[in-house]
DNA sequence: GCGGATCAC
DNA sequence: TATGGTGATCCGC
């Protein structure tokens, strides 16, 4: 398995987005696209931040197969039971008594601009810039040109490729048109983005006695009447079918899942899980890389696996994938939580500059907020670094705050503490508004059965309500407030199939820190690694003793370990990056920047040994514990000053591992507190 | 409360 | 030449 390709086949890596299933991409030569994506990108900044975040999701799925092998039998059956139980609860929560349909326009900004325009009838058209399209119409994505593209590659793609500016107005005018009709069959429908809609149709269907099919024809009709937009529709017994459902026949198609629900498993269990919203392109890596799953049947398969390296709302999640359950509820009131405005423009270092920059984001901000009436205490400065990396830098204020004059004040402190530094965006956003009590008692009407079923612990949060209706959210950008999955609010993050689910695996500690002590960090890094010709970079100086793994005797006797403050055991650990990228002992990834990521990753062989070393001292089986905090563990056992000077909390890890199980999970919540303390 | 990451459109 | 903007959520600090 070589780890990098020659140049020849480079291209084969650079994983973007642009080359996932979309409606109207069926034909499209993909290997063409994504070689054309390649080379126009390459040596970019934005590509070199791309490797960087590929090299990270590579080094993500690396550890955690890992940790996946690790777990023993007695392991897995722990996890298989804690897996049929979930199963067997979501699955008596399954609800078949509602019908939802979801309504998505048919390229919506590319129709309504040819209907404005109706010369670019037939022609490849995107709406959008150079920098970034929007929308492209079906004629364009014969070309492989879709969303998300930055408009110089989409030209590459397709040369006569005619380009349209963004203009909302006209589809906000659009969109309200088409939720007209969306207001006589669904008056609380839910508004999506200008785009899209979700309605459930119960009742019109009932009072009128026709099948919900018939339901969805007349809306596409009427969406067409209204506007001259084609639209397609997706029906099933919940929203997250429904959104399925409107992608299968698009352009200007429907598609009807029956609420029955060996229709629904049927219609679930060859499911590709990326069909499923929530599920992105970096969750569908780790699902297919590390347990194989690609479909959402095999959600249901690798049950134990899934309960063991996942928290219990994230496997709920895919549990409830499997199970192709939803939500079927109508939330009443939204509420936005945040407002915020950004801009990119050409990367500068100029304080000056960057000032105005800030003063003119202060002032729309505060015209923004005004004009809601809003007022925040914490305000958060976005920077994204001409080198792609992204900051976020927060201060929450006594009062709340509204003005431009203090938006710009506190923004100013925050933006002084990162110069200098070279920006290509700013943004800001406020948020913790007035008048929106947190902890308000949640309407009980609106509590489900599922609410009820899953409203265990893990589940539990507060809500809050304001007499904000769906309606009142609908603005002239392109997104408004979703209402679709994760975007419901705290009313619906109740449900256990809400949420974003996206990887919080449980030793999410590995996440990228790129403060300014991880910069030093890494200038020190490379300082080593350019004065070693060898190709190899030792790591994990200061640490215990690894060798004797790998020579098939132990190092330490485990029984004495914790008695032994081990003065002469600090020995270099033997961990190799061979040429200064790869594990010698598991082949994982990494490159040389990620400082902290190979120090975690060196800690893991490190207790992996430690844990095998125990197992094979101590057959016994030792019930599993769960660790209260590293605090209380240093409490239990003050003494141990041990020579692990690099971070002192990896002595609770050890001492936890020599006295309790093997369990996976309890090594992973540790793995995910000591990894931050430095 | 803060910061990073992921996701959707 | 050149890779967006807005909003939300989760997790572990």
């Amino acid at each position: 398995m070589s780890m990098e390709g020659s140049d020849d086949n480079r291209w084969q890596s650079y994983n973007t987005v642009y080359t996932s299933a979309k409606a109207g991409m069926e034909g499209v030569d993909k290997e063409k696209v994504q070689r054309i994506v390649y080379e126009m990108s390459k040596g970019s900044k934005y590509f070199q931040n791309e490797e960087r975040k590929e090299s990270f999701i590579k080094y993500k799925v690396q550890n955690m197969r890992l940790h996946f092998s690790n777990l023993t039998h007695s392991d897995l059956s722990h996890y298989q039971k804690i897996a049929d139980k979930r199963i067997l609860e979501l699955e008596a929560s399954r609800d078949l008594s509602r019908i939802w349909l979801h309504v998505d326009m048919d390229a919506f900004y590319a129709a309504v601009e040819t209907l404005s325009n109706p010369m670019l009838k037939g022609m490849p058209m995107a709406v959008g810039s150079m920098s970034m399209i929007s929308t492209a119409n079906y004629e364009a994505r014969k070309f492989g040109v879709r969303s998300a593209m930055p408009g110089f590659i989409a030209r590459k793609l397709c040369p006569e490729l005619i380009f349209v500016p963004v203009d909302f107005k006209k589809y906000t005018h659009y969109s309200d048109l088409t939720r007209k009709v969306f207001q006589r069959y669904d008056p609380n429908f839910i508004a999506g983005s200008l785009d899209e809609a979700y309605l459930d149709i119960t009742e019109v269907c009932r009072e009128r006695n026709v099948k919900s099919e018939e339901i969805a024809q007349e809306i596409r009709v009427g969406v067409l009447e209204e506007t001259g937009l084609t639209c397609s529709a997706g029906v099933a017994p919940n929203r997250l079918l429904a959104k399925v459902c409107s992608d299968i026949n698009k352009p200007n198609g429907q598609y009807v899942l029956p609420n029955d629900r060996l229709a629904v498993m049927t219609f679930i269990s060859s499911l590709p899980i990326r069909k499923i919203g929530g599920i992105g392109k970096v969750t569908e890596r780790i699902l297919k890389e590390v347990f194989g799953i690609s479909t959402c049947e095999q959600m249901l398969d690798k049950g134990s696996y899934l309960s063991a390296l996942f928290s219990q709302s994230t496997a709920d999640f895919f549990y409830s994938v499997g199970l192709g359950l939803g939500k079927t509820d109508s939330p009443q009131v939204r509420f936005r939580k945040s407002i915020s405005n950004e801009r990119t423009f050409s990367a500068s270092e100029d304080e000056a500059l960057l000032h105005k920059k800030l003063a003119e984001l202060a002032e729309m901000l505060s015209t923004d907020m005004q004009k809601e009436g809003l007022h925040g205490r914490t305000l958060t400065l976005k920077l994204k670094t001409a080198s792609f990396e992204v900051r976020n830098r927060a201060v929450t204020l006594q009062n709340y705050i509204n003005s431009s004059d203090d938006i710009l004040k506190h923004a100013s402190k925050l933006l002084k503490a990162e110069l200098p530094v070279s920006v290509r965006l700013i943004g800001l956003r406020v948020s913790q508004f007035s008048g929106q009590k947190c902890g308000a008692t949640p309407d009980p009407t609106q509590k489900t059965i599922t609410n009820f079923i899953t409203s265990g612990e893990a589940n539990r949060k507060n809500s809050s309500f304001s007499d904000v209706t769906d309606h009142d959210f609908v603005t002239d950008t392109e997104t408004d407030l979703s209402l679709d999955g994760r975007h419901t609010g705290q009313l619906d993050s109740r449900d256990p199939f809400d949420g974003d689910h996206s990887l919080d695996v449980n030793y999410q500690s590995s996440t990228l820190r790129k403060t300014a002590g991880a910069e030093k960090v890494r200038t020190s890094d490379n300082a080593d690694a350019s004065s070693n010709h060898s190709g190899c970079t030792k790591v994990l100086g200061g640490s215990t003793s690894f060798q004797g793994k790998f020579e098939g005797k132990n190092v330490n006797n485990g029984s004495n370990l914790l008695e032994d403050d081990r003065p002469n055991s600090c020995q270099e650990m033997i961990m190799l990056w061979l040429d200064d990228y790869k594990c010698s002992l598991c082949g994982a990834e990494l490159p040389p920047s990620f400082v902290e990521e190979r120090l975690e990753h060196s800690d893991f062989h490190f207790a992996e040994l430690l844990q095998k070393e125990e197992s094979s001292i101590h057959q016994a089986s030792v019930p599993i514990q769960r660790v209260r905090s590293t605090e209380s563990i240093d409490k239990a056992n003050p003494r141990s000053k041990s020579c692990l000077t690099r971070r002192a909390s990896i002595r609770p890890l050890i001492i936890f591992l020599l006295e309790s199980s093997q369990s996976l999970r309890c090594w992973c919540s540790i793995n995910s507190t000591y990894g931050r303390y430095y």
